[in-house]
RNA sequence: GGUCCGGUAGUUCAGUUGGUUAGAAUGCCAGCCUGUCACGCUGGAGGUCGAGGGUUCGAGCCCCUUCCGGAUCGCCA
């Protein structure tokens, strides 16, 4: 009877290892019966090796054993380690250049036939790795996801701790805050009719921490939000918090900046230079279209206004007259997409409300082909041209429209053609701050100003002025961290007078008596000397995401929900007994 | 709430204009094979075509409803 236990694992064994014995456990993946020799790979969480079963070194019994291993089978095994001969050599494999002759072998466990076959190679279906999520988790690519992900955390409790910050935990059972995203509620059993909420952040609680003196707060939060999913969104995500006193913008950009550069260099051996490059909002949204830009590639938006109003083209100058803007983008070198081509892309800006896209491509003989010819004038042209920077081959882009739309539009499609065009550059990270975001946005569906990043940032002095005349002009002490054009994080300084939080609240529409009862205990707390105070929050999930190059957060979270909020491996939500929910004093009505 | 893509063997997929008993690969089972490495060879089993309804002489295919997965717009302070 062997002993399951192992000295060392099948991924690590080596060249250095011929001729002792190694003592393995694993996962049989795949085995090769060729009669008179059975070869078998064993696999642990570092990897393959091969066993060799041949009965000149192991029993009767043993080589029968090794016949009879299925996939999924798990065995701990004795044997000696072997260099293979040259010609045998598989080079695929990290450890192809030795096997393991078996001694001993015992068998652990069976397994039925999986479901799915544990390797990255075959591109399962969600549903199915989702289902047996525990098996997709074997998958070499999922161990190395979720490892990453562990060696992020250590990276950011190591230098947070170095740093003078002390990780402190907050409440997941807490209260539901009007304004952004929905709550997930809690109902309590002690006082029936009532309802925790879980955090959509730790922000109120961390702004108290700061209050209370710990002056060095971080946490790694899980945080809640009832939205609908998205590839990178998940109901249920975790961040890194920090909050911070007596500082300003560059203290805690400055220590965010720290801390990744530091996860950069402990988990991809990348270094970081620092500081980070920073880009306002505003020229984000206007060289972009978007306020987390995907800088890897230029693309930029021009605003050609001023050339469509004498243009003579109807649908530019009607937009331009309506205080619209008409801006493009110089697609280089794709005057070669068919009009197949073209007509997805004016699909894909009509999914951001843009009525249209026009066309300029210019071909290689210098003529130009459009959407609009009949109003493209000779001089128009060439105004274009020069404007955009436009050679042979190039081909532009225009949404003509209300400038919300004609920006968001024309961001999407930047980052479609770049996509569709393979434009985008591997192994690259385009790390930078967005700065000088608006306080407000105007929100339609409310037909009120609402706080862009949340209620308890703080604006720029300079703007103070415009607070009562032109909210949309207020810029907000916030700042977000962009990678790859995806948010990775967004941060502010806070506002840590309760006169004006008072006044805030009173901004977004708030009624005193309803700030008062949600945020009563935040307005007298800032009454006993809050100091000033900032942070900064940024998402575990997504950064690993980034960094393992997944497309999906569910690659790099362990047990995901799926896109309707659901997990299918536990069949979440469940109903409950109706005792339970009596004692809850909760009556359902479906 | 909307739009789009998908659901056929354990798995990944094909399935023509609606026409006989729904196929392939892989996996699985059995046998053979002493250097394979996605081993090979021979044979075999395996299907509620997501579900329900409709049209039709006849539906995997057409229509309606619905469920499930994914992408996305809205939403996400």
């Amino acid at each position: 009877m062997l002993s399951c236990k192992r000295d060392t694992y099948c991924g690590l064994v080596n060249e250095t290892m011929a001729g002792k014995d190694v003592h393995l456990s694993g996962w049989v993946q795949r085995t090769r019966d060729l009669g008179g020799v059975v070869f078998v790979w064993l696999r642990d969480r570092e990897g393959l090796v091969q066993l060799v079963f041949d009965e000149a070194v192991c029993s009767r019994e043993t080589f029968e054993l090794g016949r009879a291993l299925r996939g999924e089978y798990v065995v701990t095994t004795v044997g000696e380690v072997r260099l293979r001969a040259p010609e045998a050599v598989n080079k695929e494999l990290p450890t192809g250049t030795v096997e393991v002759f078996v001694r001993e072998c015992e068998l652990l466990n069976r397994s039925e036939t999986p479901p799915i076959y544990i390797d990255d190679k075959v591109d399962e279906n969600e549903l199915v790795r989702l289902k047996y999520r525990y098996l997709d988790l074997r998958r070499p690519s999922m161990q190395r996801n979720l490892r990453m992900r562990s060696k992020l955390l250590n990276a950011v409790r190591s230098h947070m701790g170095s740093q003078g910050f002390s990780e402190i935990e907050t409440p997941i059972l807490t209260k539901s805050t009007p304004e952004g995203a929905r709550d997930f509620l809690v109902p309590s059993r002690l006082h029936p009719g009532t309802f925790y909420a879980l955090p959509q952040s730790p922000q109120i609680y961390k702004q108290l921490l700061m209050l209370a003196g710990f002056d060095r707060y971080y946490q790694v939060a899980r945080c809640f939000r009832d939205e609908d999913s998205r590839a990178d969104r998940q109901p249920e995500f975790t961040q890194v918090d920090v909050e911070m006193s007596f500082i300003d913008e560059k203290d805690i950009q400055a220590v965010i900046e720290g801390v990744f550069q530091r996860m950069f260099r402990d988990v991809m051996g990348i270094e970081l230079s620092l500081p980070l490059p920073r880009m306002t909002y505003q020229y984000a949204m206007e060289n972009y279209g978007s306020d987390k830009p995907d800088t890897r590639y230029e693309m930029k938006l021009v605003d050609v206004s001023d050339l469509a109003k004498g243009s003579g083209f109807p649908v530019f100058e009607t937009a331009v007259a309506e205080g619209g803007r008409v801006r493009g983008i110089n697609a280089k070198g794709a005057a070669d997409m068919t009009r197949k081509q073209i007509d997805a892309l004016v699909d894909y800006v009509k999914t951001y409300r843009a009525k249209g896209l026009a066309y300029v491509a210019f071909q290689e003989d210098g003529a130009a082909r459009s959407s609009f010819n009949k109003f493209l004038t000779e001089e128009f042209t060439a105004a274009l041209r020069e404007r955009m920077a436009a050679a042979p081959g190039d081909i532009l882009f225009f949404v003509a429209d209300r400038d919300a739309v004609v920006l968001q539009s024309l961001g999407a499609l930047r980052q479609e053609i770049a996509r569709r065009r393979g434009i985008i550059p591997e192994g690259k990270y385009n790390l930078f701050w967005v700065t000088e975001f608006p306080l407000f946005e105007f929100s339609e569906e409310d037909g009120r100003y609402v706080a862009m990043h949340h209620p308890f940032t703080s604006w720029m002095p300079e703007d103070e002025q415009y607070l009562d005349t032109d909210m949309g002009r207020v810029r907000a002490r916030a700042y977000d961290l962009v990678l790859n054009g995806i948010e990775m994080g967004s941060g502010s300084i806070r506002i840590h007078r309760s006169d004006m939080q008072a006044r805030m609240f009173k901004m977004i529409g708030l009624s005193d008596e309803e700030a008062k009862h949600r945020f009563g205990f935040l307005l007298d707390a800032f009454k006993y000397g809050t100091p000033p105070h900032g942070g900064f929050a940024f998402g575990v999930d997504r950064l690993t995401m980034i960094l393992t190059g997944s497309d999906s957060l569910r690659d790099v979270i362990a047990f995901p929900k799926a896109q309707g909020a659901n997990c299918l491996m536990m069949d979440t939500p469940a109903d409950v007994k109706p005792d339970q929910l009596e004692l809850l004093k909760i009556k359902l009505d479906l």
